[in-house]
DNA sequence: ATTGACTCTGTACTAGGGTACGGAGTGTAT
DNA sequence: ATACACTCCGTACCCTAGTACAGAGTCAAT
């Protein structure tokens, strides 16, 4: 890996390459979610792996964790030395977390597949499955699969 | 169906009903999610449809949606005549959000599981898959199943 | 008719996740 | 050497989703 910079990555290069604002660099820097770089003569240079951090962190975040998880599961990221079985346990309850997640979301899915077959028939007259009814009782009126 | 009220459900019992507090139920009126019912003297009296209303409000935001989002579901759920078609159209279109959702889960998911076994097995000194080198390129790393 | 629990209204505050801005310093091009 | 873009730092502001609270009214029991 040639390492040598074409151009040295500033905050405003950085933030563009990953696709966020500036201060949302700074802001993730103040949360501890970014290292501050240690900079020689007063401004600060990036690397590809703060792109990489950041890319990763918003696609975290859009998958419905929050900034704070995001960080966990950087953490996760970052090592796997001497702490290993800490993490392979925080990694088991997040897998947990996220399997839960899907299941919950297949659910709700379902729900709206037939909500939306009865609500789509124009010729069906009667009012169909409401989203209100289906959802009561743990979705029952759905059979899931 | 009785609709004889024991009690007229006041807003403390509709807040209890639904797992909320008092002040959240006023939050939602107040963001038109649920109805200010008239009230004769004062008090307000609630049904079971705002109980309903706010657990499944609850649920949906639960599995990531916000609450702009939940009440739009909330929207599709309470009617189902002359709009069918619109409803129809934004039913497909929130089920493609959750399909896309589900999907990027289990993507995350499956990384996750495979950085777990690399991490838990201590005997493997390799680094195993990095969570963030694994994320790189739509996860590709991983391969999907 | 007064107490205590509850309600209504409005406003303020909180936490999370940013976004914007003012002032001072820096780097570079002309 | 001066302009202009960019950086750094701190503080302030915004939106979302609540939560808390003060002041006034209401209901039900004693």
């Amino acid at each position: 890996m040639d390492n040598s910079i074409k151009q040295p990555m500033t905050i405003s290069r950085l933030a563009k390459a990953s696709g966020v604002g500036v201060e949302t660099v700074r802001f993730y820097q103040r949360k501890g979610i970014l290292e501050t770089p240690e900079s020689m003569s007063g401004y600060r240079t990036y690397t590809e792996l703060d792109v990489r951090t950041i890319k990763f962190v918003k696609r975290v975040q859009q998958l419905g964790f929050t900034l704070k998880e995001a960080q966990q599961l950087l953490e996760l990221a970052s090592c796997c030395d001497s702490t290993r079985p800490v993490l392979a346990d925080t990694c088991d309850k997040k897998i947990d977390q996220i399997e839960h997640k899907i299941n919950d979301l297949k659910q709700m899915l379902n729900l709206l597949r037939k909500f939306q077959q009865s609500c789509g028939d124009v010729t069906s007259s009667k009012p169909g499955c409401s989203l209100l009814d289906c959802f009561e009782n743990n979705w029952e009126c759905c059979e899931t699969n």
